[in-house]
DNA sequence: CTTTCTGCAAACTCTTTGCACTCGT
DNA sequence: ACGAGTGCAAAGAGTTTGCAGAAAG
C-alpha cells in the first residue's frame, strides 16, 4: 500500500486546483471545511506536504508571510502587487528571463531558482 | 532623542559587518553573547529590525528556514549551494540578469525583486 | 485485516511584545 | 532627568507530531 486517496486529500486537491490565488494552509483549511466540516488543520498540512512531495503542489514563500501553496506545478515565477496584494503566476512567455551565464562561467551549476517580482499590476495602475 | 547607540546595537552591527555568511537571529545572538554575555534574543531581534528599517541590514528568507540577515546592503541576489549549504552574495557583475521586458510591456511596473539560485558551487564541484 | 490516515491536542520553532528597570544623551 | 532601549518571560503565529481510533485497499 503506497498512498490512500482519502476524502480529505481529494478535498485539498480540489480546493487547490480550483483557485487562481495562492492560499495559505489556513485558507485552504477554511475552504475545505466547506466540503468536509470536521477536517483538521493538521490533516490539511499533511496532505499539502504529500502533494508537494508528489509534485502536485508548490510551496511559495514570500516576505514574512505564511507559506502559500500553488496548484500551478509548471516552473514559473511570481509577481506580487503592492497595491492589491495579488500574486500572479508568471508563466512563459510572459515570465522574466533569468540569465545566469556569468555565474555558470564562474563554475556555479544552477539547478533551480526562486524569483518574486514586486511592484504594481496593470489593474492597480 | 531619536536613536541611541547602545552597546547592544553596536555589537549586532559589528557581528553582521564582520561576517561573510548569512546568520540567523539566533546565530547572531550567540556571537553577540561573546562580546556582551547577558544580551537577550529579544534585543537582538529589536536591533536587527532597527537596522533593517535604517537600511543597514537586509533580511533574507529562503525555503523553510528562519530569516537570515545580510550585512551587504547593496541590491543583490543569492546563490544557495545544495552541497555545502553556503549562501553566496551575487553582486554585479557576476549576478544574474533579470529581464522583465515582457512583463513591463504587459503593464506591470516592477520595482524590486527577490531572487535565489539553487545549485552547486565551484568548491562543491 | 493491515497499514495509512485522521482528529485532537500538545509540542515546537521562530518572532514579537508587555513590563519594570536601566542608561544614553 | 527623560524617554529610548534592555532583560526577562510570556504570548503569538505558523507548523509539526504523538497517539488512539477510523477507514481505505
Amino acid at each position: 500500500m503506497r498512498s490512500r486517496r482519502t476524502p480529505q486529500l481529494v478535498a485539498v486537491e480540489t480546493v487547490l486546483r480550483e483557485t487562481a490565488d495562492h492560499p495559505t494552509a489556513a485558507e485552504i483549511h477554511r475552504r475545505v471545511e466547506h466540503l468536509l466540516p470536521q477536517v483538521s488543520l493538521g490533516t490539511v498540512y499533511r496532505n499539502l506536504e504529500k502533494m508537494v512531495r508528489d509534485g502536485r503542489a508548490v510551496p511559495v514563500r514570500l516576505d514574512g508571510e505564511a507559506t502559500r501553496y500553488d496548484g500551478t506545478v509548471a516552473v514559473h515565477d511570481h509577481f506580487v502587487c503592492r497595491g492589491c496584494g495579488g500574486i500572479t503566476d508568471l508563466l512563459e512567455p510572459m515570465g522574466p528571463r533569468v540569465d545566469t551565464a556569468a555565474l555558470e562561467r564562474a563554475g556555479y551549476a544552477v539547478a533551480a531558482h526562486s524569483l518574486a517580482l514586486y511592484g504594481t499590476c496593470p489593474a492597480c495602475c
